[in-house]
RNA sequence: GCCUUGGUGGUGGAAUGGUAGACACGAGGGACUUAAAAUCCCUUGGCCCGAAAGGCUGUACGGGUUCGAGUCCCGUCCGAGGCACCA
């Protein structure tokens, strides 16, 4: 019997799908492991070979831990929501929830014939009513709690609102929108609407206008994660900055923790230091500058890291956008003031970036005292001062910073160097060091001796406070769209009032067009009667992070009614042990997770404070795309070797009909009518082709479909290649040529079992050094599992095929845990053996083979050199090293000995497993 | 500019500070076969000598630490990813 892998991994696969063999359930009789995948958004171009790297990596590490005696929770779901249906329902009136149906169904198909050991009974698609309950309940909650900075935890807005009824707000430590204070009496005299805008300050789901990134050629706002270069990331449209009411999530509350917390997690460094950035923590000191504008004088706050450069202020810069600007121009700078903002306004983000060497600017024709030298300073406006961090304002120190420096030299501003022998003629010196001058009672000091002294002294003197800003803002959480959970959201007389949960889900209502309605509102503007008990609803729908950002609890209860996740189930499952997927979400999905986690933490909804403990980042799978040239002005096409003696044009050629870099000739004539007569000059009569690595893409010919290698190899073959390729943290090309070698692998182990149709597994007891094949292999197995070197286990693999084979054994004692071993890898065939060799039940229920003691002992060396009792050098040497080598190694090491220290070894103690001791004179 | 990574044969890649290049591909040679496929065996970093054994050199480059460095430290060059007027 050959490995006939095609009846086999059908076999298989509708096995395990009948029998439920990967139903995963609460049993507290086992150790829990949760093992998660980014779920996919179905895209209609199906899945590529890259795809599945991270669902392989995934799957293996499951059923390992299965085999190991953990209770495996390993999910799969859709991301279903999300714009590119939408766009294609625009363009053709395809329905995006069929689009998106179509898509899912042709994903599992794909996904299915890879042999995946997901609990499908647990699937989740966001754009399911079901599910969205939970996303709108989850905002239901953010709307009606508010963030406690002094307890550090949210809380329900009816405390907040009973604080307001005794004291007012002054006395609240909040994380909240600016505004104003009012007393315990005020609140009580507010209106109706008043108070629902004063506790809208303070909501953790909050409605509010900010500056957004409006993108015209969607037709929506997007957040910061969705803009790249000033073009959203999906479509790549321009995206401008504009002021808008939009709803919006306080993340901003969370920054502190989300970014202190980072350090409980096993995330790489490169991913925990791209969110640290995104968080920008900075601390740094708020100091008040009073401002004469004409006849009155405003006080101005501005933030700074380095008040100890103070004394080298020489003037003060706006944002473009401040409130403050209107309030502080004099009349006479009215008029270039109001040109330069309209200019400022009238750029996209794109061109803001593309500028950004330029420098820009107007004055104000106010003037700020400084309130440490009592010096009159002019007060300009510039758009490198931002509106969104810090005040919007900013002291300027150009000899200490190169911005203000820049701004100095183009407008003509005076630079005082404030730190000793530092030179400022051609450029700031920003580095904090050396010693301070001209500054007062800071002279002589060393400036980070300076900075923390100026803190304290602004701090004393009730000029200014410490104050820590980050960088992240809140998440602007509304979409001018159709295609996503509409919001729990309607208006009372004009009042954002919230539906009762038991009104959830609020279910999309069908429109005719998914186009933006007549007057420029979204489209759930065209539903019929959106309206509840006849006030109008909200008409903007989330966000795609929404979705997405606590699906793994969904996945712990999937078919809850009642709640997210029950509490007891959640305890259980508690949160993700293992999350693999790619490092694109890093700023987006990754945050808003934490964040929305954390959330539902405070309020005691769940009892993990972080949702994923360790995190892997697979590589992104490129695309080796292959060229043929054509002789210019012919059909002939010339061989790479002989190219350069032509002149030619490089041709896309689809990689599905090169093999090993050599052109199939008669496939490449009957792949498109204009090469059917084409003609080839050829070396060692082969057409060689050339080759680049490109991102996979249809365009370039180079997309590998996963159902071809199944069809070809079988699923078996396509895992373990997938994974033989390199480390799955490394982004590495596609490239076919090397998969014969897993084949190859698959083939002869297979024909460890069989000899043509013979069954030639025998029950003879296995020798001492056939067990040291297997031991190895079991030793490297686990270790190299462990930490995520599946290619290095494969190899292991291998090795242990050829001494078999070199041996000659074909016995059960060895081969049956050698199935075990390697059946997360390539399940299918492992399944089929582990059946001819006896058993009933699937190989997932096995247990993966121990050490046997005396050959752990035997072939375990890991050696430590000690003299007179103190370690001097580790030595670890290969672990199926001979005595003899062992001894070697050791002799090589008196000559070291001697050298270092002097000393004569009398007597070398190896004790195998444990340290060698060494005894010395 | 800043942060994070990485640089090893023709190729993908192995090497807790301890025999660099495991394993695989490709290539070359051979066996089986009328032939091909499949399968099996041998060689395969470079250079030198040789019948064999062997020797020299070699992990981007230049230094350093160490008995010993692909690995640790400093500097330089190049690649990848992220952030970018964040005061």
């Amino acid at each position: 019997m050959e490995y006939d892998f095609k009846a086999i991994e059908k076999k298989w696969q509708a096995k395990w799908a009948a029998e439920g063999t990967f139903k995963a359930k609460e049993d507290a009789s086992k150790p829990k492991y949760y093992v998660l995948d980014m779920f996919p958004y179905p895209s209609g171009a199906g899945l590529h070979v890259g795809h599945p790297l991270g669902y392989i990596a995934s799957d293996i590490f499951s059923r390992y831990k299965r085999l190991k005696g953990f209770n495996v929770l390993h999910p799969m779901g859709y991301d279903a929501f999300g714009l590119p249906a939408e766009q294609y329902a625009i363009q053709t009136g395809q329905h995006p929830e069929k689009t998106t149906t179509d898509n899912i169904a042709r994903y599992r198909q794909q996904m299915d014939r890879i042999g995946f050991s997901y609990d499908w009974d647990r699937e989740v698609r966001t754009c399911d009513p079901k599910y969205y309950h939970w996303t709108q309940w989850a905002f239901l909650k953010m709307f009606g709690s508010w963030y406690d900075t002094d307890m550090q935890k949210a809380r329900p807005i009816e405390e907040l609102a009973a604080i307001f009824e005794k004291c007012g707000n002054a006395s609240v430590k909040a994380a909240c929108t600016d505004g104003d204070s009012f007393t315990a009496e005020q609140w009580k005299a507010f209106s109706e609407k008043e108070k629902s805008d004063a506790l809208m300050r303070y909501r953790i789901a909050y409605q509010g206008e900010t500056s957004v990134n409006w993108c015209e050629g969607l037709g929506t706002v997007l957040a910061n994660d969705e803009v790249k270069d000033g073009l959203s990331v999906r479509g790549g449209y321009p995206v401008e900055q504009k002021k808008m009411t939009q709803w919006q999530l306080r993340v901003s509350a969370y920054a502190g923790r989300l970014l202190s917390s980072l350090d409980t997690l096993e995330w790489t460094d490169s991913l925990k230091e791209m969110q640290k950035n995104w968080i920008g923590k900075s601390e740094g000191t708020e100091v008040v500058f009073n401002v004469e504008s004409g006849e009155k004088t405003v006080p101005v706050t501005i933030f700074t890291t380095r008040v100890d450069t103070i004394f080298g202020v020489t003037f003060m810069v706006l944002a473009p956008e401040s409130d403050l600007v209107a309030e502080l121009t004099t009349p006479e700078q009215k008029e270039a003031v109001e040109e330069y903002i309209k200019q400022v306004k009238k750029k996209t983000e794109r061109e803001r970036i593309a500028e950004t060497k330029s420098v820009t600017g107007v004055f104000s024709g106010a003037y700020g005292i400084n309130p440490l030298t009592g010096e009159k300073i002019p007060v300009w406006i510039s758009e490198y001062v931002l509106a969104g961090y810090g005040t919007g304002a900013i002291m300027a120190v150009p000899a200490h910073d190169s911005r203000d420096y820049a701004f100095a030299r183009k407008f003509d501003l005076p630079i005082i160097p404030i730190i000793e022998g530092c030179d400022v003629s051609e450029q700031s010196f920003d580095a904090k060091e050396g010693k301070m001058c001209n500054s007062g009672f800071l002279n002589g000091l060393d400036v980070k001796v300076a900075i923390e002294t100026a803190k304290d002294y602004v701090e004393e003197k009730g000029l200014g406070r410490r104050k820590t800003n980050y960088r992240l803002r809140d998440a602007i959480f509304s979409r001018q769209r159709y295609w996503g959970e509409p919001f729990p959201i309607y208006y009372k007389d004009g009042i954002p009032t919230p539906l009762p949960e038991s009104e959830l889900p609020l279910e999309l209502p069908e429109i005719e067009s998914f186009k933006p309605a007549a007057n420029g509102e979204p489209p759930l503007a065209r539903a019929k009667d959106w309206t509840y008990n006849g006030y109008p609803l909200e008409k903007s729908t989330m966000p795609g992070f929404a979705g997405s950002s606590a699906y793994y609890l969904r996945y712990m209860d999937p078919h809850n009614g009642e709640a997210l996740v029950d509490k007891d189930v959640n305890a259980y499952w508690r949160n993700v042990d293992l999350y693999i997927g790619g490092t694109e979400h890093a700023t987006g999905h990754l945050i808003y997770s934490r964040f929305w986690n954390k959330f539902l933490f405070d309020l005691g909804y769940v009892c993990e404070d972080e949702p994923f403990r360790k995190l892997i980042n697979q590589g992104m799978i490129q695309g080796r795309s292959n060229f043929v040239y054509r002789v210019v002005g012919t059909n002939t096409f010339v061989s790479l070797g002989l190219k350069d003696q032509y002149e030619t044009t490089e041709i896309h050629v689809d990689v599905n009909i090169v093999y090993n870099d050599k052109l199939d000739l008669e496939a490449f004539k009957a792949w498109r009518p204009e090469f059917a007569d084409a003609e080839f000059i050829l070396e060692n009569g082969e057409y060689v082709c050339g080759y680049a690595i490109e991102k996979m893409s249809k365009s370039m010919y180079n997309v590998v479909n996963p159902d071809l290698i199944c069809d070809t190899y079988g699923a078996d073959t396509l895992r373990l290649y997938e994974m033989f390729l390199g480390p799955i943290e490394q982004s590495k090309p596609w490239d076919t040529k090397g998969i014969d070698g897993v084949n190859r692998f698959l083939k002869k182990f297979w024909r460890l079992f069989y000899d043509r149709d013979q069954w030639i597994v025998s029950d003879e007891k296995a020798t001492a050094e056939e067990l040291k094949v297997l031991h190895k292999l079991i030793g490297k197995e686990q270790s190299d599992i462990e930490s995520f070197s599946y290619n290095t286990t494969i190899s292991a693999f291998m090795i242990a095929l050829n001494d078999l084979t070199a041996l000659k054994c074909t016995k059960k004692e060895i081969l049956e845990p050698m199935v075990v071993l390697l059946s997360p890898f390539a399940p299918h065939i492992t399944e089929e053996l582990w059946e001819a060799l006896g058993h009933t039940e699937s190989v997932t229920y096995a247990t993966f083979p121990e050490y046997i003691e005396s050959y752990t002992v035997e072939n375990t060396c890991t050696y430590a050199v000690s003299f007179n009792g103190k370690t001097r050098f580790t030595v670890d040497l290969p672990k199926d090293m001979s005595k003899e080598d062992v001894e070697a190694k050791v002799r090589a090491m008196e000559q070291t000995a001697k050298y270092t220290e002097g000393l004569n070894i009398v007597k070398v103690i190896v004790v195998p497993g444990k340290i060698v001791n060494i005894v010395v004179k």
